[in-house]
DNA sequence: AAAGGTATGTCAACAAAGCTGCCTTATGCG
DNA sequence: CGCATAAGGCAGCTTTGTTGACATACCTTT
């Protein structure tokens, strides 16, 4: 029973073919743990330079992503509480990094957006994780990219999901309300 | 490939196209992001309930995969310090879900291995986790997972593309050294 | 057998990043 | 006016990571 291809076996091996499948799963598990690792750790040098940790690249990520967001919205995407979220914001306010500013409908909302240098630092972090995806991408090809799109889709719950729907083909462009 | 490769593009649409391989780095960013978390969160409920957390559930998760690892094996996985993974082991034993067996060769090693409780606890994690999985498996499709499967292999560094490789095929059902 | 290296464990102290609970201020809205 | 909401702040705690120093047992080499 080494190794078998699960795709080309059905026959008696009932319980063999329930292995494999959960071997694969066990794999997915693996393949989770060291890409998501090994991801996040791409950007570690660049952070430890100026202090900061992967807290602070996660809020300049979604804040970049979406310019004008509430801290309400930031929270519902980190589900951190408010506290945790505070410490990392005040941070990268007191750095220079970000910068918010009063809502204009609603003046008791702070809208979030990346200052020049946070676009710019935002940028440097951003380049040291293209550099590790777009070496996976060429390697797996077009259509693997489209099948990882979609397993990691099911992955998510719900909610995630109806974020991503909706931060798909928006620009990042997005200008800043004021 | 979907969309033309940026190197062979100058045209008036170069910086359009660039654009969107910029954004489909983004969107895998917010996939890892997301997917990672609601994955390795599906456990956490069972893990409160015996107040273990994400790191014992880590160490369960790759003992029960190598049974008979060393401590120094394991660290090289985890890649976090002696200090840290000994708070873990050491409540895991105290709780009687791991146990260590001096090595034959080298008796001064610790092989690791679940106990019964531990592997019927693992099993409880593995379930919920393969909940998430299955269904992501189901709605992707065979080919989809397939291409997840590489994409991740390509994003994580060589050692643990070694690690992935040599795990893979092993049934978990290696006897412990004993 | 002595010497030096390796595998593991342990202590103390600290840091990052989560959490809860509670209270304040400013603003929106019925 | 009165209540709800967006945001901020304070105090204190937990989990999980870190460093550095040191101890013990065992292997390996001379």
């Amino acid at each position: 029973m080494p190794d078998v291809n699960p795709a080309e076996r059905s026959g008696p091996a009932g319980a063999n073919l329930l292995f494999l499948r959960e071997e694969q799963i066990r794999l997915a598990q693996d393949l989770l743990f060291f890409a998501y690792r090994d991801f996040t750790g791409a950007a570690d040098v660049i952070l430890d330079e100026l202090g900061l940790g992967r807290a602070h690249h996660r809020a300049l990520h979604f804040i970049g992503r979406s310019p004008g967001m509430t801290v309400g919205d930031l929270l519902v995407i980190l589900r951190i509480t408010k506290q945790s979220l505070a410490r990392v914001l005040t941070s990268l306010m007191a750095e220079g990094f970000v910068q918010q500013l009063p809502g204009r409908q609603d003046r008791r909302q702070r809208l979030l957006s990346l200052t020049d240098t946070g676009q710019a630092l935002e940028r440097r972090l951003f380049e040291r994780q293209r550099e590790v995806l777009s070496g996976a991408y060429r390697d797996a090809g077009g259509a693997a990219v489209e099948g990882f799109r979609r397993v990691m889709r099911g992955i998510m719950d719900p909610e995630a999901r109806a974020y991503m729907d909706q931060a798909e083909g928006r620009p990042t462009l997005r200008p800043v309300s004021r």
